[in-house]
DNA sequence: GGAGATGTTTCAAG
DNA sequence: GCTTGAAACATCTC
């Protein structure tokens, strides 16, 4: 499920732990979400710290620990941040599980498509050097501009998907910018007119404001006129005008448009 | 049984 | 050196 609102809503969820120390862990060393990371070191430092903060940012959370230790986490697919009691015993997918005193939090992933990385020191690099968030100032039309500009040639609906660009955007949130910019997702990047960009831009920044309002704040839904509602089924039709949506494989992902607004 | 799934990384080619 | 497109990753669901 995860872009950014998700990502949001399941990184709160852990908020139950805050200020509190770890007084127990247990992860399966073995699984894909640990790759490149030093299981043994978190392991033997994290139980005693305390998980003092988390950020997000697009995909990406950041948990800070007591003694400037950080735990950085991406959902993949399939990943997903849950609380539960004090006495949880993990299920085959629950790979890191923190115990603390009042509750435990779980990480789950099915498809081990997600990360986790644990560092020491100062906060990680990535953090420092990651993309402008879509609520952000930095989010500019002038970042957005020179973005399609780099990577004119590829499709609109795979440009908004490179995550340096368009932090957080995801295959449904790249479908329903596109949706309400009414632009096409085959259209290649440098094939934009100003206007276009500038629409592109607003719907980006409009869809990361209302999908954290909803989605992120409680996992309720985003308004009903949405593409989101219709593009999970073959037989969805366009919010707007009724249109049959069309289906098709762009950027190798399955992506929905409306072949009556979204023209060009 | 087979196809496809809301994501990244890697690699070869241009 | 940069960009692009396809394959790979591992498991579940329809």
């Amino acid at each position: 499920m995860p872009e950014l609102a998700e990502v949001e809503f399941f990184r709160k969820q852990w908020d139950a732990g805050l200020k509190q120390p770890i007084l127990k862990l247990k992860l399966h060393a073995y699984v894909r979400d640990f790759r490149g990371t030093d299981c043994a070191r978190m392991l033997k430092l994290l139980p005693g710290s305390h998980l003092l903060e988390s950020k997000g940012s697009g995909k990406q959370m950041l948990f800070s620990f007591s003694h400037k230790r950080w735990l950085s986490l991406h959902l993949g697919m399939t990943g997903k941040l849950t609380v539960e009691a004090p006495s949880y015993v993990p299920s085959k997918h629950d790979h890191l599980v923190f115990y603390q005193k009042r509750q435990a939090l779980v990480f789950r992933d099915a498809r081990q498509f997600g990360r986790v990385c644990f560092h020491e020191g100062e906060s990680p690099g990535w953090w420092l050097r990651r993309g402008p968030d879509l609520t952000s100032q930095r989010f500019s039309l002038a970042h957005v501009a020179q973005f399609l500009g780099r990577h004119r040639r590829l499709a609109i609906k795979a440009t908004l998907l490179l995550q340096p660009g368009f932090p957080g955007i995801g295959n449904w949130m790249a479908d329903e910018v596109l949706w309400q910019a009414r632009i096409s997702p085959r259209v290649l990047s440098g094939q934009l007119s100003p206007p276009l960009v500038r629409r592109l831009w607003m719907a980006s920044r409009q869809v990361g404001r209302v999908s954290l309002r909803t989605i992120g704040k409680d996992f309720s839904d985003p308004p009903a006129k949405w593409l989101f509602h219709e593009r999970w089924s073959r037989k969805g039709k366009c919010p707007r005008d009724g249109m049959a949506l069309k289906f098709g494989t762009i950027g190798g992902r399955t992506t929905a448009w409306c072949p009556r607004c979204q023209s060009t």
